[in-house]
DNA sequence: GTCTATATACTGATAGAC
DNA sequence: GTCTATCAGTATATAGAC
């Protein structure tokens, strides 16, 4: 009976390690065609062309186009927040705020597609929808309820990597802010440079590292000037 | 010969008439789509069974599913800026940026649809297409050439707005700044809040007149209170 | 001018053979 | 577990009858 039993164990694992990778497969040639054609590009008959499956094998392992792209747009989340979290130990908290926001700003800048994957998981579930996407909205929200991390709640908590170092801030202006709000608020301007420069919009382009700093001076006043080394910014972003 | 010719004037003038009357018609029923279902469920099919024509018949009147969904981005451009242009008569400069900030953002959030729109056209031009879009995309780059107002050209006429308030302006920091970028940044805030208020993002929400507030109070002070009735505000807005 | 009919090229998703 | 074959749609766009 013991072997048996671990037997089976040995089963389930082996399954379970193999089902696991061929998800990774799946999400990698997904990764790339969005890298490469955009979200909108995203078909499950160009992932498994990619993989050398057929379109049918893939709902194997994802409920359908929906999930695959949730899980990259978490996956997104993960690597932006991954970038911006060594920053926090920068001792200055007007370096740390500067830094943070050109880091988030670069990001976006930089992986257009993977920054609207990442914010793709709201507009989903808000918007008009076919019939069988429908049905795979409710199985979405069903794996939601089931414990995986709402897309929201994991914005949010982006957010408050702005609101610690905006704590210990004061506006140049005498206004008495609530930090939060004031967090809620750069997360905004932030947001929308990034889609401004992706967009491209405004004939005369204001490149988007002038813009941050403006939000800050215009914030916290100009920085101490030739205290600290004034190019090193986030890569990618000439300011 | 002057009887053929005023004769032949009328012909095409009658003729020029009904195919504005018509291209109208095309616009409201797509107008109405984009609308009721946004703009992503707008189609050739849609737009034909709702005037009762057949999808074939909207080629007569404009180049394809794109050239609707453009000139109807630019109408909401023009609506846009018709509800901003009143506001410029406010004579006290703080309460005339507060009420512009406002209405935009008022705007956006209560014409989702239209705001998408008019956003739209920058980003057709900048993603991958298909060859028969790509077909459709080289029409209208001609068109452009040929005198139409380019999109971006027009979202800049707007920032103009803002910026002839904010140079009169000076911000609580100590800081100069260029009221051109300033005005830019605005911008970029105000589609960010936008933005993030359409996505729901952050599952705390803050009020889209508390964020506008927010920033309005860190680059200039905090508003002289009472003076001027608090409550009166962009419609549509609990701030 | 407007239609029917059709060409072409997709999409997500599923049933059932192997 | 993977496939082929297919369903049931979507789309833009055009040719040719009336």
């Amino acid at each position: 009976m013991a072997i048996v039993e671990r037997k089976d164990r040995e089963l389930h694992a082996k399954h379970a390690a193999r089902a696991h990778d061929q998800r990774e497969r799946i999400l990698d040639a997904a990764r790339r065609i969005v890298m490469r054609e955009g979200l909108a590009a995203l078909s499950m008959r160009k992932i498994a062309d990619a993989i050398g499956y057929s379109p049918a094998s893939l709902y194997l392992y994802f409920a359908g186009r929906d999930e695959i792209a949730e899980a990259l747009g978490r996956e997104g989340y993960a690597q932006l927040l991954a970038q911006l979290e060594p920053l926090t130990l920068i001792a200055d908290a007007r370096e740390r705020l500067h830094a943070l926001a050109h880091a988030y700003v670069a990001y976006g800048c930089d992986h257009p597609q993977t920054y609207e994957l990442i914010f793709m998981a709201h507009k989903a579930r808000s918007e008009h929808v076919g019939p069988a996407a429908r049905r795979q909205r409710n199985a979405l929200d069903a794996a939601d309820a089931a414990g995986a991390p709402e897309a929201g709640a994991a914005l949010a908590c982006g957010v408050q990597l702005f609101a610690a170092t905006l704590s210990v801030l004061t506006p140049a202006s005498g206004a008495r802010i609530d930090c939060a709000v004031l967090a809620q608020t750069l997360w905004a301007t932030l947001h929308g440079v990034v889609m401004l420069t992706l967009a491209r919009a405004g004939s005369q382009h204001v490149a988007p590292g002038l813009l941050i700093d403006t939000t800050l001076d215009a914030w916290f006043g100009a920085r101490a000037a030739a205290a600290t080394s004034p190019t090193a910014q986030a890569p990618g972003l000439a300011s």
